[in-house]
DNA sequence: TCCTCTAGACCGACCGGTTAGTATAGTGCC
DNA sequence: GGCACTATACTAACCGGTCGGTCTAGAGGA
């Protein structure tokens, strides 16, 4: 039984259509706000299917954060690795993927946000996940920004672990209010005065 | 069964009650992770007194609203349009102001941010709301900036709307980040570091 | 070639529990 | 007597989840 060639395509085509689906309604209406019925209805399908994909509600939700920390979080991992030029360069390269991914996947992103406003703290089952995943991003920008005080670029004087959650509240801010925005915002434009002020500051120098 | 010391009114008491636990709710477990019987047993009332007091789960997302917009947003207007000084003081007070009000309201504050994630986009009827208390917020914001230009201390290449959005984002995500490891965060150096990246950047000067 | 069997993918009626919200009778207090 | 409830009992819709059954493609055998 193979799967790769044009036999087991109905299969993977639901599978997708559902996460698919339920990111883009997630993103929309939070967790607790969609229910099944949602999904299924707008995967144009019925719950039989929906559950011979998934045992419950809740593994759907850990699929989800998965596919956030393998596209987004490992995908930002792998694209500043290898990269040669010091801070400044790999900063760049940070802020380049996190905007295109971001673009590209607005609900991923979102709902990402979303659900982790909405579970993290209520004690939830899913909580320990999150965390794991928001642990992993910050020990990665922990080491970049490391390297950028090593190279005399980033500022000693501010703290790695400050920082580091700093930079993820900018990003999830700036993820929630481009998103509500989007309609009356040149993102492009938007972007480049965030990394303006990221690096410089909102104030004039000489002052 | 008595409720307080003789003075107060039994109503006011309940009524209070109701909106502080719906907060506190509404903060852990989001708008729709959060049911009237989760709400009327934290209070420690029936399900009779919170429909004598409130029309619907509705009326009371609008009261949630209310409060924030009076307590937070009006309070910080109002706190800031005497001040003498110009844009560095209004700026420092801003931020003293929001930081303060976060700190010993972080619930209220949580719950708009996560309830605004929740809830806008999805086509719900309190959206219209939401947006007009965030535009009441970034004209308040946009117009501090101006005056920041005209005294040439905010610099001029940086746009007002995008700067007024990306203000409310570093709020409102920072908020998420600091209520999420608030029992690993020293909240007073995180907010320094905050204001440092906030006026300078990150990057050192002579590089 | 025809027949049987299997497995994967899916359908949709249905289940028990939960939800927001209602109804109603009664109670203590100003 | 009316305000501010309590206590209990409900309703109808909706929730996540189950289950028996169906359809299809392919395999194996005669």
């Amino acid at each position: 039984m193979q799967q790769s060639e044009a036999s087991n395509i109905q299969g993977e085509n639901t599978l997708s259509r559902i996460i698919k689906e339920a990111i883009r309604l997630f993103s929309a209406k939070g967790y607790h706000g969609t229910s099944i019925d949602d999904i299924t209805q707008a995967a144009g399908i019925t719950k039989g299917a929906f559950y011979w994909h998934f045992k419950s509600k809740e593994v759907l939700l850990r699929k989800f954060l998965e596919e956030w920390e393998t596209r987004f979080l490992d995908g930002l991992i792998r694209a500043t690795e290898g990269v040669k030029g010091g801070f400044l360069v790999k900063l760049q390269k940070v802020n380049r993927y996190t905007a295109a991914f971001g673009f590209y996947n607005r609900e991923l992103c979102v709902s990402f946000t979303t659900l982790s406003a909405e579970l993290i703290g209520g004690g939830h089952a899913i909580e320990k996940y999150f965390r794991s995943v928001y642990g992993k991003y910050q020990n990665f920008l922990i080491k970049i920004i490391n390297e950028g005080k090593r190279e005399n670029v980033f500022k000693k004087e501010l703290d790695s672990i400050h920082a580091s959650l700093i930079f993820m509240a900018f990003h999830d801010g700036l993820l929630l209010q481009w998103s509500m925005n989007r309609d009356n915002i040149d993102g492009e434009a938007f972007l480049s005065t965030y990394r303006a002020i990221l690096t410089d500051g909102i104030l004039v120098r000489d002052r």
